[in-house]
DNA sequence: AACCATGGCAACCGCGAGAGC
DNA sequence: CGCTCTCGCGGTTGCCATGGT
């Protein structure tokens, strides 16, 4: 759908917007082949684009621009995400630097999109401490890992990414090639209300208590090596099991906000 | 088959910072 | 010092594809 921004200068000047055409992307890459970045509100005019240098600057960078990787993010980077929102928060361009290729407005949409949706699921704001809990130890990290692992995609320059800013996880890691044992070091390594109490070749049973006591009526229990666990949120709420206890309907999200909230 | 809801993503908007004059 | 312009950032919107009913 295209439309043209109301003007009083008369049909000429109007100005484009909405979705870009083959014939617009293909004017904005031969000019900046020619001249170069830059000056976007007088590149779109010597360009014969009739759209404003904001328009042409973000079309570029965030989809024309040679180095921008297309398709999903890979294990690797949505644990970069992960950790780099954990310590930055919304600061998008400043996690988009440590992902060569990616965009802010493609990381932004992702963190949105799937990691928003989760939190949703657990009613828990994905900004919030014990949602970043859950997802470093029972549902993402564990998810990624093995795929990292499977995949074999660490590359010397991931790593190096990795370590940059001193991510710790990925520290942690690095190296290993048990994925309980590794999993283990996620738990031990944060300061985090999830213990690992069980490990054997079928499972790995961790222990989640929103309160201090340590009691086990005030405990959930997760399965974190069931395939279901590592698939999606829900279904790991699924796997925790706790005998007369709802995690998800009985206090466990009320739980863990309050555990925001210490 | 038609309608509706939802998710993913490209694009837009408003604001603020910084540079140049 | 203040004005203008450019640039970049984060939030938001709206289109479109897909899946469910």
């Amino acid at each position: 759908m295209l439309s043209y921004t109301n003007s009083s200068k008369g049909d000429a000047e109007q100005l484009r917007r909405g979705t870009w055409s083959a014939e617009e992307d293909s004017l904005l890459i031969h000019y900046i082949a020619r001249h170069g970045e830059g000056h976007w509100n007088l590149l779109a005019k010597r360009a014969g684009l009739r759209r404003t240098g904001k328009s042409c600057r973000l079309r570029w960078l965030n989809y024309l621009k040679p180095d921008v990787k297309h398709g999903n993010l890979t294990p690797q980077e949505e644990c970069l995400i992960l950790q780099l929102h954990s310590k930055w928060g919304n600061r998008w361009s400043k996690i988009a630097k440590y992902l060569p290729g990616r965009t802010d407005n493609e990381i932004k949409n992702y963190w949105r999109t799937r990691v928003n949706k989760h939190a949703r699921h657990l009613k828990i704001d994905a900004n919030s401490t014990p949602f970043q809990h859950v997802i470093r130890c029972c549902n993402w990290m564990p998810r990624l890992l093995p795929e990292m692992e499977s995949l074999n995609q660490t590359s010397q320059h991931d790593q190096e990414l990795m370590t940059m800013e001193q991510v710790p996880v990925q520290e942690q890691i690095s190296g290993s090639t048990d994925i309980m044992s590794t999993i283990s070091q996620v738990a031990e390594y944060q300061t985090s209300p999830f213990s690992i109490i069980s490990n054997n070749d079928d499972y790995a049973l961790a222990k989640y208590c929103y309160h201090d006591d340590n009691i086990d009526k005030n405990c959930c229990y997760y399965n974190l090596a069931s395939t279901s666990a590592f698939e999606d949120f829900p279904y790991l709420v699924g796997d925790c099991h706790k005998p007369d206890y709802n995690c998800v309907n009985d206090g466990f999200a009320d739980g863990l906000w309050s555990m925001g909230e210490q």
